[in-house]
DNA sequence: CCGGACGCCTGTCGGC
DNA sequence: TGCCGACAGGCGTCCG
């Protein structure tokens, strides 16, 4: 599910209700996500301030006063704030739960999400330590890219999609920067010219920037820390719309498999 | 180093 | 209606 405007959205949502509140305790009905949750982590947390909240990738960092947590929504994850009475749901994993009354709930079908206590510099933890820059940061330029593709031969999606690369950008806005750049999927990375790597840092800043603002994309289970949905969806041109026209020229928009995931693009536009 | 394939898990949808 | 396979927003790991 989430993306980096998803994750981003959540990060917004939550933050108000977090920073600078207690712990009381981490309630787990269920440690079995991508990897084991430990019990030492709910003695870790318990009786800390949360300091702040910030994001790194898709990931969420907590940080306590002695360590942070370090979350990940993976495929299906979802976050609420809701009041530690609230019953829990199927697949409600795990409540941080507040002195204030109320928890953090982490809800995740597919149990793709994680959940890391880490001491000491959360940067060098091995998840986030190699990761490429921001998108919506300074590094992320179009010459930066351009040095990265360089040799490259894998599809230029397969390369935006790659945390190495560039962090945040999944399978979504991938297909729908790669449609706003009028670049084909398939293209091989480095052959691509420094003007139209440039034009795609600009379609990846502006397709996540806007989908920020619309609050993410919802399309299942995705839902805001308040239960609504995110309206991003209404503004996808090319991800889900396979034989629709495209919003461009009006060709049908073609669906295929590329690197293993489903690509939605334009045939007309996209070269 | 690079690129491709796989597997982790549950829910949903389309076709028969 | 029921069953069954395909597929879904991610990503670490393994293999050649």
């Amino acid at each position: 599910m989430p993306e980096l405007p998803e994750v981003e959205t959540s990060l917004r949502g939550i933050a108000p209700h977090l920073e600078g509140r207690r712990v009381l305790r981490l309630d787990a009905r269920e440690r079995r996500l991508r990897w084991p949750v430990p019990e030492t982590v709910d003695l870790a947390v318990a009786g800390q301030r949360i300091i702040q909240l910030r994001r790194r990738a898709k990931y969420l960092l907590l940080q306590l006063e002695t360590g942070t947590l370090l979350l990940h929504l993976g495929m299906s994850g979802s976050l609420r704030v809701v009041p530690v009475t609230t019953p829990p749901l199927p697949h409600d994993h795990i409540d941080l739960v507040l002195t204030d009354g109320y928890c953090l709930r982490l809800r995740d079908p597919r149990r793709f999400g994680s959940l890391h206590w880490v001491q000491g510099p959360v940067e060098a933890h091995p998840l986030l330590a190699h990761l490429g820059p921001e998108p919506l940061g300074d590094a992320f330029s179009g010459a930066y890219l351009h040095q990265q593709a360089r040799g490259r031969r894998a599809p230029v999606k397969a390369f935006i999609m790659d945390s190495h690369v560039v962090v945040g950008v999944g399978n979504i806005y991938a297909n729908e920067a790669l449609h706003l750049a009028g670049i084909h999927p398939a293209r091989a990375a480095g052959r691509i010219s420094a003007l139209r790597l440039d034009a795609l840092v600009r379609a990846i800043t502006r397709v996540l920037a806007a989908a920020i603002a619309e609050g993410g994309t919802s399309l299942r289970d995705f839902v805001r820390e308040d239960g609504n949905p995110g309206y991003f969806a209404q503004s996808l041109r090319v991800y889900g719309r396979t034989d629709q026209p495209c919003p461009s020229c009006g060709a049908p928009i073609r669906q295929r498999r590329i690197a293993q995931r489903s690509s939605f693009y334009c045939p007309r536009c996209q070269r």
